[in-house]
DNA sequence: CGGTGCGTTGACATTTCTCAACTGTTGTGG
DNA sequence: CCACAACAGTTGAGAAATGTCAACGCACCG
């Protein structure tokens, strides 16, 4: 709930990810906290977009309504999530609803209208935004094309060739960058799955697998694998 | 290849959606068609990032070199991707190899420096491309954690709920926007699965289909089984 | 020492894919 | 207008992959 916490929610965000301090500093002086109880109203449809907001924990849930009074859910959005930028940014009031999901909703919220004078006074707050998007964008594209690959090991394959690798002693060692129970999860499959295919590479010589620790003894075998029934690699 | 193609296939970006056209139009003018055959080298980590580019036919792979000269890849981009544009906003020259995967492989090329001139010098360009890319980046991580839904059942179901609707003599009507193949392929499954889904709801009597027109006969029933079992809904 | 949680392994149930055949629709050329 | 091909969609049967449940080893930590 502190400046400090602030902050650094800010800088989690794929929006300022890599922001200079002072300009995190200048956003931090115009967000704020602020809590939901479940079915509390964030902001209605036809309101001055007047805020931004990063989803911290709990849920929201952005909707319209149809002329005939139906509810058109738009997003259910967690933790890590955002909305309304783009109200903000090109439209003068909010298109849609947006309710708590959950009790103890917590969300930073963005002033609008000093957000777009920041924005139009400091060159690089732009510019910051747009490349740190775009590369979040891109990963999470690569992560749908990831996920439309229908086999867990071609997925397990895939991700792995794309992690940062190091050589030693002549051999490929890859360093998972989480516990395997979250890789799992990651790829959408469970751990004991996950474990299998290890367990599978392993013996057929394909990979030696200790704790976070992966040796690639064959990476032809590996790259085949990975490719092997990549979904339509089409647009996404 | 035209003129008309080239804005055509800016205003299908995730960029420049939505942009006016006299904007479309500036930026078709610091852009250009490029083509490649397997192998070319589109551009080379350490050269002026001069350019960012959209693929729109063939594919591309960008990686970089480890010191000990092994590749590796960072992307591998298909038609409807972008790459290099954090680059050129905000570094001085490109961070990685980037070389055609197939022959026939064709980019639209933006120029970087009168890129960036055109940016600073018109803040609704900043400000609709920031709108643009978080909406695209919305979609992408709702489509995310529709594919972490582990159940066909589900993420269908997830995925019919968000479409649009309509009612016609009380009955919830969906239109789908696209062929039963296609959606089969979008939420990565095989056409038959779809399809056996879609019989085994009409049996329960939970839907009604023909050819692209749904009818909703039970909501509440659709909405359980499109919440079954969501991955864990965690965080992008 | 126990406890807690990750990772592994096994047996089994379920889902989904694959392959193949068949139906219906659409569009084309005669 | 009909015959035909081409293709989306459906259905069935069997195979393969994956999930579920349960048990166990192991490391880490109080």
């Amino acid at each position: 709930m502190s400046d400090t916490d602030l902050e650094q929610e800010l800088r989690r965000s794929p929006h300022f990810r890599g922001l200079p301090a002072d300009l995190i500093g200048a956003l931090a002086q115009i967000a704020r906290w602020v809590e939901f109880k479940a079915g509390e109203v964030v902001f209605n449809a036809g309101e001055p977009a007047r805020a931004f907001y990063f989803v911290a924990q709990g849920g929201v849930k952005v909707y319209r309504l149809s002329p005939d009074g139906r509810e058109q859910v738009l997003h259910h959005l967690g933790p890590g999530r955002s909305f309304a930028e783009a109200a903000v940014l090109t439209m003068p009031s909010f298109p849609a609803h947006a309710v708590a999901t959950e009790s103890g909703t917590r969300l930073v919220e963005i002033a609008g209208a000093p957000f777009r004078e920041l924005f139009e006074r400091d060159r690089r707050l732009a510019a910051v935004m747009l490349s740190s998007l775009c590369m979040w964008l891109a990963g999470l594209a690569d992560r749908v094309e990831e996920l439309s690959v229908t086999s867990a090991a071609a997925r397990l394959g895939h991700y792995l060739l794309r992690l940062p690798t190091r050589s030693e002693a002549g051999v490929l060692v890859i360093e998972l960058p989480m516990a395997k129970k979250e890789l799992a999860a990651h790829l959408a499959i469970t751990p004991e799955t996950l474990s299998r295919v290890l367990r599978r590479w392993q013996d057929a010589g394909v990979v030696q697998s200790s704790g976070r620790r992966l040796e690639v003894l064959d990476e032809r075998l590996l790259v085949a694998i990975a490719d092997r029934d990549e979904g339509d690699s089409g647009r996404t």
